[in-house]
RNA sequence: GCCAGAGUAGCUCAGUGGUAGAGCAGAGGACUCAUAAGCCUUUGGUCCCCGGUUCAAUCCCGGGCUCUGGCACCA
């Protein structure tokens, strides 16, 4: 079995989760998902940065330990997964003994092989936010922000990193590696970004400036600041288990891509003598009217709103069938509800329902076996046997909004079909071939409905096992078994229709002016 | 400023050197198993602007405009 290794981001536990978060949990869990149906052995993580100068502070303004504050903001983010039914193998806290004492062995290690050296910067400080500061924080007229009270030009030691050295075998590797980074066009900023030269990496700060981390091995008066603390953790948490290593994905934001997780973190590896994960998928942003979706903004769409409205599994289809991974999206109530109520209520939702109450008013319930293949038949297979031939590659190219789509196309196709036999129709005949053709559309109909879902699965997993429970079927462990279109649902006993997604309301008209 | 991505029907987007497509929204229709759902038909577009190459450009080249993002030891 293939081993397929996989991490978000390990989110900062100084804010509560917002709708990027989410989105970033879905997307692994989706990839992870259709990775585990495809055969391979999944190790999936997920995670908090519990250290560093704001933990630190949020702590102190809040007049408790860091730990204790870390403890609640990691519990929020813990809480998450489960309501978007994530299906992570295991849960890293940067705090915890297992990482610490890896992040410290990869320090001593370069420590020793002279990766690492002390000297002195030189910057200008805030005393009052307690930082350096960067040219660009000066206003137009050179002086500093009122924010930052009195700055002064101070001299510090630090631990850095020759990361300088590594340059030109990164952009080696990129050129060699041109997948390296998904979508490709983001590979084309980091080697316009490398054509520049690197400045070895500050990776400590003084513990009196900074308490709130790991201390390095070889001078404990100093913290690893955060790269070296936060990246490793997708080494850290499978270091012990022989085989995981090397992640085959990092699942990231676009904003973290340039320079930590494609340039930092390749050359710590390498540094470290450790193998390079496969590569790194950087999606984009959620929007509203343009903007990046943040609190500072006010235009925060709290997620678990959303799901506590319609489920879990509608957020996830949403959110998967509307971006496409690595560019932005629009993310608004009223889009939401476009695609709930068109593709999830109406398309599939219905077929569910119209599909369930025909089978038991015709049928009693029963599902019959397709005894004719004519033409409209005929029409059905085909399209179900291209749908399934493009599925899979789109997906392995992390094409799940066009995938999803085709699925959608599939079910529409299955509606259409159900239009063309009119199976009410049947039903009042006594004739034995309309009898033999009403069997069939029951038949037929229910089979591209078990397939449909099939595809949808990784995607909707709680609604498809809903839906094959009503079918009467309980699908086998191999997934790709389940994409043949033959008669294995003849003889399933059906539920009693259901209303799947519930309309939130009627279908509003627009005024429309005249 | 530099670099990258993008500008196509009301909206979200696909696409090709030969005068453009999908979904949704809008309009009309036949039906009734169904969540006022589903199905069929259908109205919408100077394909950002200006030049150039070409028999022919929305798609190629040059210039311009607009939007978005990145530009390091700041998540």
């Amino acid at each position: 079995m293939k081993s397929f290794y996989i991490t978000t981001a390990i989110d900062y536990v100084n804010g509560s989760p917002h709708l990027g978060h989410a989105y970033e949990k879905v997307l692994t869990d989706v990839i992870a998902r259709f990775r585990r149906q495809m055969g391979d052995k999944v190790h999936f993580l997920t995670g908090v940065d519990e250290h560093g100068q704001k933990v630190q502070q949020s702590a102190k303004v809040r007049g408790i330990p860091p730990q204790q504050f870390a403890d609640e903001v990691s519990a929020e983010f813990r809480a998450l997964l489960p309501k978007l039914n994530i299906s992570n193998d295991d849960f890293i806290r940067t705090t915890e003994e297992r990482h610490k004492k890896v992040v410290r062995q990869v320090l001593q290690q370069l420590f020793d092989k002279g990766e690492i050296y002390k000297a002195e910067y030189q910057g200008f400080y805030s005393a009052r936010q307690e930082q350096f500061l960067q040219e660009k924080d000066r206003n137009p007229d050179g002086s500093w922000p009122e924010i930052y009270g009195e700055v002064t030009s101070i001299a510090e030691s630090n631990y850095f990193f020759k990361l300088r050295g590594y340059q030109e075998w990164l952009v080696q590797f990129l050129t060699k590696n041109e997948n390296f980074i998904f979508p490709r066009f983001r590979q084309k900023q980091v080697m316009e970004f490398l054509k520049d030269p690197l400045n070895d990496l500050c990776i400590s700060r003084p513990r009196e400036r900074l308490a709130w981390g790991i201390p390095l091995p070889f001078d404990e008066d100093y913290v690893t600041y955060v790269w070296f603390d936060a990246l490793i953790n997708y080494y850290s948490a499978v270091a012990d288990q022989p085989g995981v290593w090397p992640a085959a994905w990092h699942v990231i934001g676009k904003d973290i891509l340039v320079p930590p997780h494609a340039v930092y973190w390749p050359i710590m590896l390498h540094a470290a003598g450790l193998p390079l994960p496969g590569g790194i998928i950087a999606h984009g942003w959620w929007l509203q009217r343009g903007a990046k979706m943040s609190k500072s903004l006010g235009n925060a769409l709290n997620p678990l709103d959303l799901i506590a409205e319609f489920g879990a599994d509608a957020f996830r289809y949403f959110v998967i069938r509307e971006m496409n991974v690595g560019q932005d999206s629009e993310f608004t109530r009223e889009q939401f509800l476009v695609r709930y109520n068109s593709e999830l209520a109406n398309s599939l939702g219905n077929l569910v329902n119209r599909t369930l109450n025909m089978t038991a008013r015709f049928a009693q319930g029963v599902i019959p076996a397709a005894g004719l293949v004519e033409d409209p038949e005929k029409e059905l297979h085909a399209l179900w046997t291209k749908t399934r031939d493009e599925f899979i590659p789109l997906c392995e190219g992390f094409q799940f909004h066009t995938a999803l789509e085709h699925v959608m196309g599939f079910l529409t196709a299955t509606n259409a079909y159900i239009e063309k036999r009119a199976p009410w129709k049947l039903g009042k005949s006594a004739e034995p071939r309309d009898q033999e053709l009403l069997r069939t559309s029951l038949a037929t109909m229910a089979e591209a409905l078990r397939l449909g879902v099939a595809l949808l699965e990784f995607v909707m997993p709680a609604s498809a096992a809903k839906i094959n429970g009503v079918l009467g079927y309980a699908p086998g462990n191999i997934w790709k078994d389940e994409l043949a279109w033959d008669g294995r649902l003849t003889g399933c006993k059906t539920a009693e229709a259901l209303v799947l997604f519930p309309r939130p309301q009627p279908a509003a008209k627009p005024a429309t002016p005249s």
